[in-house]
DNA sequence: ACGCCTGGATTGTAGGACAATATCATCGCC
DNA sequence: GGCGATGATATTGTCCTACAATCCAGGCGT
């Protein structure tokens, strides 16, 4: 049961939160929790060492973005998402990204457009990534689009579409292949955007997205 | 200071937290609390006769639903949007609402369609509307097309979009001929949807917001 | 077998205490 | 007299202990 977090040093005051929240966030993201674990106050205090003050607000903020599910006088426990949580997210993805593309596609400021094509230069590497890279440089990317994009409270908002989570889920299945493809993907919308081309961007966001989704529901469905 | 809710009976166990949140937001969305007024934890724990520990669970609890803002060692207020943050989620609305009066048009179940079309009934009333029956009925209205729409995530989401703080903070300049207006465009909406016809529903939904933003947005920077 | 009941595990809430931090008013200095 | 340093006050962050309420499982009698 040793999550590799118990001796870390302890954190200044009023941080105490916030690094259960982190470790706790990792340890889901990188599948050290598996969906359904129960997460019990007791536990955490101990692994912790703080009181359950701490531990109960960060089980809280973790069920505020979704991590975790709560139920009352029975606990957290790690989320599951069901096909059909996938399947619906990715529909509200497919909106929500397609319209983050446009809007980068659509930004005038120069100083915004440097900044944004210098923190996505990573996705022209030609040379074969690890899954676990992969995963940082998408996340990365479609940050930097919504970024760009300039509304905030659609970048707020990504952040309940869980695609961590859909990807700690999913994620151990991805191919070489696919990773190339997914990459290919990138650059298209990249160009798009940088072309200032909205309904271009729109477009090869929305394929990008679809192929994705088909992808993580066919692996869903294999178990 | 009383606000309205101090001597009201102490709910069940379990339904403390629950209780105050209730409290909390509605006093929030009725402007008994502006935008700005501080949230101290003292004051609600005698408010309410409770200890501190569910009253901050309640904070964030708000917090978490965008209801109020909270800064680090500083406590909490009540959220004011900008004009900036209106006009962002209103575009985003048109996204998701958009999409689910499409679902909504192609749901097939006859028996949810059913509940859809007695759900909606009232907008079909031709009396002159209150401002504030307006507001219950709007709600109601998005409500109900999203629940048709059938996809839960994208209801979940709809309430971080803050459709009643943006109305508390912009609806009492709603006037006769805007009421009027509104329920002749969700009459639209939900012949459309009851029609199945996707694209219709979807026009008509994004011309109802848009026409909602560009009003919601005047009465702001009048100010 | 079936349902009741008891007991352990766990969460929900109370209340008090102290440390850390922000806020604000006052005071001294230039 | 204006401006920065200093201290008092208010407020939040965390810890501790205790107890009530609830859920779950397993034993009991019928």
């Amino acid at each position: 049961m040793d999550q590799s977090s118990t001796a870390s040093p302890p954190p200044a005051h009023g941080a105490t939160v916030a690094h259960i929240v982190e470790r706790l966030r990792e340890d889901i993201l990188a599948h050290r929790l598996s969906p359904g674990a129960r997460l019990i106050e007791s536990e955490l205090t101990a692994r912790f060492d703080v009181s359950r003050g701490p531990v109960r607000e960060a089980l809280r903020r973790l069920a505020a973005e979704g991590l975790i599910a709560h139920a009352p006088n029975r606990g957290a426990v790690v989320r599951r998402l069901t096909a059909r949580d996938i399947s619906e997210l990715f529909e509200i993805r497919l909106e929500l990204e397609g319209l983050a593309a446009r809007r980068a596609a659509e930004a005038g400021d120069a100083c915004e457009r440097e900044r944004f094509a210098d923190a996505i230069r990573v996705i022209f590497d030609d040379a074969p990534r690890l899954a676990c890279d992969y995963l940082a440089e998408n996340a990365d990317f479609h940050d930097a689009v919504m970024r760009l994009a300039g509304n905030r409270q659609l970048q707020d908002l990504s952040m309940r579409l869980h695609l961590p989570l859909i990807m700690a889920q999913v994620g151990a299945a991805l191919t070489a292949e696919v990773l190339r493809l997914s990459v290919l993907e990138h650059r298209a919308i990249a160009k798009a955007i940088l072309a200032q081309d909205p309904n271009g961007a729109t477009a090869a966001m929305r394929a990008h997205l679809e192929r994705a989704a088909a992808f993580a529901l066919a692996r869903e469905e294999e178990e």
